[in-house]
RNA sequence: GGACCUGUAGCCUAGCCUGGACAAGGCGACAGCCUUCUAAGCUGUAAAUCCGGGGUUCGAAUCCCCGCAGGUCCA
């Protein structure tokens, strides 16, 4: 598509005068494509030619010399709107999706590494919806840098010697039989138990005081329950097609020296001071952070680390290891402490990760939330959507393998999980529903699905044809219907639109654009029959909906979602 | 009290970074379309003070300032 702007930029700096990279930057879309597929507004040449736009709009159409890319130039009112021609349109998006198969799209980057941390939950208690979000925000910003060649290795924080997880421990005390499903109700239980009794609260940082003292039992203890929770939150995570090359537990920087290191270091800066309360602090004043005394406290007052002096250790090293792109995904209440992180690190010289925020889901009742049991849980919504999704499966289709039945309801249920929650821009609250997160219709992963299906089943019953099929030698010109030249268009624009995502680490524009795509396909669809009796024509709009097919299961492999080929 | 994010038809969202034509989708509502490649679909209709107020600009949903409301944080 850029081919087609960059010729039309070309026409208009030669007709007027002007550097061809300033009129790319003007250049617009027309708001409706009857209109043109380019449009020039003259407004900013006003001024200096002192002529009103709609003058200068058609003094260059005049001027504009048209041929090859650009079918013509039609002044209307102060723009001058472009018209590209369809058949080349057609045959360059085409021909380079089949060309290009799975990495049509791809900057195809050489010898970059990125590093991302993603998901990191408490190992507390079964994920609800709300950290699923991370979870799904970060498979999709791994899977999109991997498309575009970076190699990627993909990290979970396991924080596993919080207060909340002493909590945990001291709640399964002496609990033989312990299993993953457990855990919620005894973190819940805990806590409210400690919310009446604040003296057991004492007794969960005896614990920790224990580990870091590094007693065998306790160390035993907190491992047992830790190791449950992890392998429990990995089935789940895995069961949606999420997948991490590394575990990092904090506690490896509890018991190592690499902490001291870090400290070395900071204390060498000179900011470091003893607050009132005893614990070693590093001054943060002007850093701008919204905090009335700008410090980050590193240890406490016996000198044993704190949570933000380990995971500097920690960022440290995934620096280290990154030799590229270094990314985190936190919650929006992470903003302001990883600041401070961010602040601290650079006192050392050092660059703190690319950070992805992201703002939390909502239940009517607020926020969701472990400790108080206001939540979904990822596992129940899993299995609701997997079962609304086998009933519909059934219903259309009646003899199916009860196997092929699970993995469809799967892929289907599970795209639709995903798809909901990332085609929010993540800056965005979410208000959870089960209406609308279940909804199989209009913007969801069913809806894309089927428009691959569909052309699952038309390649399927054209049978020997569409083997024969090349990209060459086609006649394009042929594809003249609006529905075709508009799914042209759009399959033209899907570089840009993954360049975008990866650029600003927004996966939601993938998602937006795959709807979009799948919509343009269901019109064309329905306008346009591809096995007819006209070879040639079905010929070209075979090449064309196999272009369609391949960018959908791009599009849809780049957030984690399968491109089924029946439902 | 301070800082950051968000506010777009009844509901959910895209567009905001990088200003441009009557603000774009989806759900819901209403009217149509299955003897023809899967109706999880398509076509059409109704529905919007783009939170409010100022400012910049030929032009503001978009940029700036002041408010209001929701979310988050201030260890």
């Amino acid at each position: 598509m850029d081919e087609f702007k960059r010729a039309v930029a070309e026409a208009i700096a030669k007709a007027a005068g002007m550097p061809q990279e300033e009129v790319m930057q003007l250049i617009a879309v027309p708001p409706d494509s009857s209109m043109g597929d380019y449009a020039f507004p003259c407004f900013a040449l006003s001024k200096q030619m002192r002529k009103s736009p709609v003058e200068i709009a058609s003094e260059l159409q005049r001027k504009v010399r048209t041929g090859g890319l650009i079918e013509k130039a039609a002044a209307q009112g102060p723009y001058l709107n472009f018209f590209v021609n369809k058949a080349m349109l057609a045959e360059a998006a085409i021909t380079a999706v089949l060309r290009e198969k799975d990495g049509y799209g791809s900057l195809k980057l050489k010898g970059k590494k990125a590093l991302i941390e993603h998901t990191s939950i408490n190992p507390n208690a079964s994920p609800h919806v709300g950290r699923a979000r991370n979870a799904i925000l970060g498979d999709a910003l791994a899977r999109l840098l991997r498309f575009h060649g970076y190699k990627t290795e993909v990290h979970y924080y396991v924080n596993d010697i919080g207060k909340q997880i002493a909590m945990l421990v001291l709640g399964c005390e002496g609990k033989r039989k312990l299993e993953f499903k457990d855990l919620l109700d005894e973190y819940i239980r805990i806590n409210a138990e400690i919310e009446k009794s604040p003296e057991l609260e004492q007794k969960a940082f005896a614990l920790l005081k224990k580990l870091d003292d590094r007693d065998k039992k306790t160390i035993a203890e907190f491992r047992r329950v830790v190791q449950l929770c992890v392998t429990g939150q990995k089935r789940i995570m895995e069961g949606l097609g999420i997948k991490y090359d590394f575990f990092d537990y904090e506690s490896a920087y509890l018991w190592s020296r690499k902490t001291e290191e870090v400290m070395q270091k900071l204390e060498a800066t000179g900011k470091v001071f003893v607050d009132d309360e005893g614990r070693r602090v590093i001054n943060l004043e002007g850093f701008s952070l919204a905090m009335k005394s700008p410090v980050f406290v590193l240890t406490r007052a016996d000198g044993t680390s704190l949570y933000g002096l380990r995971d500097m250790a920690y960022n440290i090293e995934k620096t280290g290891r990154a030799k590229g792109r270094n990314i985190v995904v936190l919650g929006e209440d992470h903003k302001l402490y990883f600041r401070q992180v961010e602040a601290a690190l650079s006192l050392i010289g050092l660059k703190a990760p690319e950070v992805v925020h992201y703002a939390f889901i909502l239940l009517p009742e607020g926020k969701m939330s472990t400790r108080s049991g206001n939540l979904v849980l990822l596992e129940d919504f899993m299995r609701q959507a997997a079962e609304k999704a086998e009933k519909e499966v059934l219903a259309r289709n009646k003899s199916i393998s009860s196997s092929e039945l699970k993995k469809l309801a799967e892929a289907i249920g599970y795209g639709a999980i995903k798809y909901h929650i990332i085609k929010v821009s993540p800056e965005k609250n979410v208000m959870f529903s089960w209406e609308q997160a279940l909804s199989f219709e209009g913007e969801s992963a069913p809806y894309i699905q089927y428009a691959h299906a569909r052309i699952c089943s038309i390649l399927k019953k054209a049978g020997s044809n569409n083997k024969k099929i090349k990209s060459s030698g086609l006649n394009y010109s042929l594809l003249q219907a609006r529905e075709e030249t508009e799914l042209a268009k759009i399959i033209a624009d899907f570089p840009n639109a993954a360049a975008k995502a990866e650029e600003q680490l927004r996966p939601h524009i993938i998602a937006n654009y795959t709807q979009m795509l799948a919509d343009r396909f269901n019109s064309f669809y329905h306008a346009c029959p591809v096995i007819t009796e006209d070879k040639g024509l079905m010929d070209a709009r075979i090449a064309l909906i196999k272009a369609v097919k391949q960018v959908l299961e791009t599009g849809l492999g780049l957030l984690g979602i399968e491109a089924v080929e029946r439902m």
